[in-house]
RNA sequence: GGCGCAUUCGUCUAGCGGCCCAGGACGCCGCCCUCUCAAGGCGGAGAUCAGGGGUUCGAAUCCCCUAUGCGCCA
């Protein structure tokens, strides 16, 4: 058989990273299972459509990579993959069922629907339609206290047995007929409902597994039954396990990012998004943490899909992110960083950057980030021009707390031996700097930490022989010049 | 309220009757490495496998009940 899954969002705002892990996992059973991957909108609830909502779901669909073989942009046999522009044939499937007697037109009022939920909701009876228009004396009824009114149509569900749900992921599961009510296939504007337009579209486009959500279980047997009525051979089913928040409630915007690009904004890589997301609610094994795209494609099946809600922990997706930056070649890690470094460096930074320096630079930083979004800060001194504000206090460090006067004199003589240096290099600066620790009864760290905040404007910053070496001969001399006329304004 | 799904360290999870007085990862703590910070290495704390009944020579694994969480219906 021929795998071919769908991706449907409705355009109704941003896409949640749910979602989209949703539809991640429908591109990995299709690439895996070398079928089609489709994304198809489902845009037939007018009153919640967002405008824009298509392309950002597109945008975060591409970031993530995850390429689509049918639907919007690229088209495809079954177009168009866009469910407004498709009422024809709801609407002909609605008539169809109803000629047929498998579903009826319904006259009744909201208002007298409410009163109905009222009056349920008072004697404590489950809520649900009580199905007057199901025969024609309530339906005439209904007309006639609903003069002009448009119908909606809604499918008469079996009054007995029981309809059972082959899920991949759970097993059999079985609802009871009585239980489920007549629901509404199209509404009084001829739009359809998601029952309707899912089902057809998912038996027209022949989508042969529907992996979604969770909270669609509960509505399977209805689908069930539509498509027994249709005469139609159902996909076969896999509802996914929801993502929840921290506090075990549907993941929110109260528990950080929701929306996918968020992430790309925050500085999040989508290779560890990806691997993020591919772990929630499926394993490789008792070990694997860190899978590839390939391997991913390779292995991932629904026999592996776990049942129970899976929470967002946001500090293993930074940490992941982080290993995926260390796994860059520097190269194209640089690559990516100077367009955040563009963006983000202070305005007195001349710009463009020099893209060479900025390779010297990167890996330096490498391991040291867990966020793109981290560099810029961390790497601001490297940019600025002449010499970086800082506390001069910082100069004293702990060491030289109480004597000011006695880091002036070893800075000096740094400077002083500094001068003397040619190849301005991490060894050779360091054979200068060591050794002369030693010399003036300093401890390496002691004498370094003094370097590197007259070099760098702070107490932390990547390995000091390297940044030096990277920023330069002129540049350093300056800044520790600079470093000793504030020890100096101290000592005194 | 009804129906449904789920329940293994704080979190993601491995486990599909004996390999488990439960393994890995994140986070946390300690040590090592070390010019700061990271990264890395080593080690530690952390789960009476939601609770209770069964089935079985033997259960985290199978069955039942209860509790809790979540979802759906309005």
């Amino acid at each position: 058989m021929t795998v071919r899954v769908r991706f449907a969002p409705s355009p109704t705002g941003l896409l949640h990273v749910g979602n989209l892990r949703t539809a991640l996992f429908n591109w990995l059973f299709a690439r895996h299972h070398g079928g089609r991957f489709i994304v198809r909108v489902e845009d037939t609830d007018r009153a919640r459509l967002v405008p824009g909502a298509v392309e950002y779901m597109l945008e975060a669909l591409r970031w993530l990579e995850l390429d689509w073989d049918e639907g919007p942009e690229v088209g495809g046999p079954h177009a168009p993959y866009v469910q407004s522009e498709r009422l024809d044939l709801y609407q002909g499937l609605a008539r169809r069922l109803v000629d047929e007697g498998a579903a009826y037109e319904c006259y009744c009022t909201p208002e007298r629907l409410e009163a109905l939920r009222r009056e349920q909701a008072a004697r404590k009876e489950p809520p649900g339609y009580d199905r007057r228009c199901r025969t024609p004396e309530g339906r005439e009824q209904a007309r006639r206290e609903n003069p002009g009114g448009r119908p909606v149509v809604r499918f008469a569900i079996p009054l007995e047995g029981t309809t059972t749900v082959h899920d991949l992921i759970r097993g059999d599961v079985t609802f009871e007929n009585a239980r489920l009510d007549d629901f509404v296939m199209l509404k009084s504007d001829g739009f359809p409902t998601y029952h309707l337009a899912a089902t057809a579209d998912d038996h027209v486009m022949e989508i042969s597994h529907v992996l979604r959500g969770e909270d669609w279980l509960a509505s399977t047997p209805r689908h069930l039954l539509l498509y027994r009525a249709l005469g139609w051979e159902p996909p076969r089913f896999a509802h996914l396990p929801m993502i929840l928040g921290k506090d075990r409630a549907k993941l929110s915007k109260r528990h950080g990012a929701t929306e996918a690009l968020a992430y790309r904004d925050q500085g999040y890589l989508p290779e560890a998004l990806f691997n993020f997301l591919g772990l929630l609610g499926w394993s490789l094994d008792d070990k694997t943490e860190i899978i590839s795209r390939e391997e991913f494609v390779r292995h991932f099946d629904v026999d592996r899909i776990g049942r129970n809600p899976a929470i967002f922990d946001m500090e293993k997706l930074t940490w992941m992110n982080g290993v995926y930056i260390r796994q860059m070649p520097p190269h194209r890690l640089a690559a990516v960083l100077a367009e955040w470094l563009e963006r983000d460096l202070p305005p007195e930074v001349p710009r463009p950057l020099d893209r060479a320096y900025v390779e010297r630079m990167v890996p330096l930083i490498q391991e040291r980030i867990k966020l793109l979004s981290e560099a810029a800060e961390l790497t601001a001194f490297f940019f600025t021009p002449g010499v970086p504000a800082y506390d001069a206090a910082l100069l004293l460090g702990k060491r030289f707390q109480d004597r000011p006067a006695e880091a002036l004199r070893a800075l000096e003589t740094a400077v002083a031996r500094l001068r003397g240096v040619d190849a301005w290099d991490a060894a050779a600066l360091e054979a200068v700097l060591r050794p002369l620790a030693e010399e003036l009864g300093l401890k390496a760290g002691d004498l370094f930490g003094v370097v590197r905040v007259a070099v760098t404007g702070r107490t932390v910053a990547p390995p000091l022989f390297e940044t030096m070496e990277v920023l330069g001969r002129e540049r350093c001399l300056e800044r520790m010049e600079a470093a000793l006329g504030r020890l100096a304004a101290l000592a005194r």
